[in-house]
DNA sequence: CAGGTCATTATGTATAGACATAATACGCAT
DNA sequence: ATGCGTATTATGTCTATACATAATGACCTG
């Protein structure tokens, strides 16, 4: 016994064996580390790690328990679009629908968290293989983007984000809708479909840069290993 | 400077101003170690976690470059759904509305990879205050249920399984989907409605343990920081 | 030139020891 | 008994050192 995947692999199997229950105070690192004949570093590194897999709650001082209603955590990947039709063997396509500037409309003020007045504005569509893939409703701060607009038909916004924008945080969220007119007609399914959405806000330290909508065609799947 | 998260905080801003561009081969962890006088684990530590968040890409020998195209990676928890409704503020309820014996159809043998001939399908609504908030349709191994089935009336079929069955992996995805007909009456909602829909399958390292769809009520969001 | 072998090198992991930090629990004083 | 300060304790992190491992590239051979 060695190594700190086999100590998680020992302590996992304890609990998945009951021989720990649920919501018990297991032994300290101390005494982990002289059963298993390692460092308590090494039987820290192999804890942390369950306890970020939400397997063990630890605390300073109280110990470490197993956790009484595991709250599993799942890590996404949340690929480049291009990225995500080209792995599956498809021809990548973009087409830009509208470039506007305007004021955004009050969810997504509120969502940023204040209001810029007037943003850039892009509408686009993502083709994979020539069928609509994801539509994209954007909203950008004027103040990231440079004068002479880039040309958001030949290089998609987030690409072009990803590049020139330095950004610090942001959140995503998942969730189904229905399709509603121009969505649903880019992507040519019914009006009122379900479809799969996707929302992603990001702020730079200060400001806010970019509230997107993706709109993925009916079918769309997002899976991870638990 | 002196503590893992200051290391990665300077890292990262490192990269976000450009100064390491995107692709870029960044001094390795010695030299880190030395420029910001700490030890080399330290820096280890920093980067492994920015490697592990997507940001950067690390290979032995090959060193440590800024990842090209960020395939960023969030962390969604995937709660009890009791505890969901609690952490709501509402009261949770839970109601039986089918368990039988029988062949699941031919989509869940598929997905749980082997035929297991019969098995325990139970379809349960969940709600917070009153209102439908989660439809669940299961199919179990017969092999993990006790002879008296337990009572899924009283305490959901995956907290029982959490309490009473040690298991190994899985996986879950998400889709967008139309409420088909009963899963629209239980939830109160017209049917074709569309459903935020996730599917479980779990297994024990030699045999299928279940698996489970889920229909969310209309407005359900998934959502985490990035 | 093709192919395989081996040295080099950056990251990955382990160790013992030390100090930091948070949270509990104990004991004292009111 | 109640409240507050403090000692204790388990986890969290850092250091310095060592060895393991994977991948590269150079060298050597047929």
């Amino acid at each position: 016994m060695a190594g700190w995947e086999e100590i998680r692999a020992e302590v996992l199997a304890r609990i998945r064996s009951r021989a720990w229950p649920l919501g018990a105070l297991i032994p300290g690192e101390a005494a982990l580390a002289q059963e298993f004949g390692v460092a308590r570093a090494t039987v820290n590194r192999a804890l942390s790690e369950l306890a970020r897999a939400g397997v063990l709650e630890r605390k300073r001082k109280a110990g470490t328990r197993v956790a009484a209603l595991p709250v599993r955590k799942a890590t996404l990947d949340i690929p480049v679009i291009r990225a995500e039709v080209e792995a599956r063997g498809e021809v990548y396509g973009l087409r830009l629908l509208r470039l506007e500037i305007g004021r955004p409309p009050v969810p997504v003020v509120a969502r940023l968290g204040q209001d810029l007045g007037e943003m850039v504005h892009v509408q686009t569509l993502h083709l994979a293989s020539g069928r609509g893939f994801v539509v994209e409703d954007r909203w950008l701060n004027r103040s990231v983007v440079p004068d002479p607009i880039p040309d958001f038909g030949a290089v998609s916004v987030n690409e072009w984000l990803v590049a020139h924008v330095s950004y610090a945080s942001g959140d995503i969220s998942f969730s189904a809708d229905a399709a509603d007119g121009w969505e649903a007609e880019a992507l040519g399914v019914a009006a009122g479909a379900a479809v799969f959405v996707t929302e992603r806000c990001t702020w730079a330290p200060e400001h806010p840069i970019t509230w997107v909508r993706l709109v993925h065609a009916p079918g769309y799947r997002l899976s991870t290993l638990l």
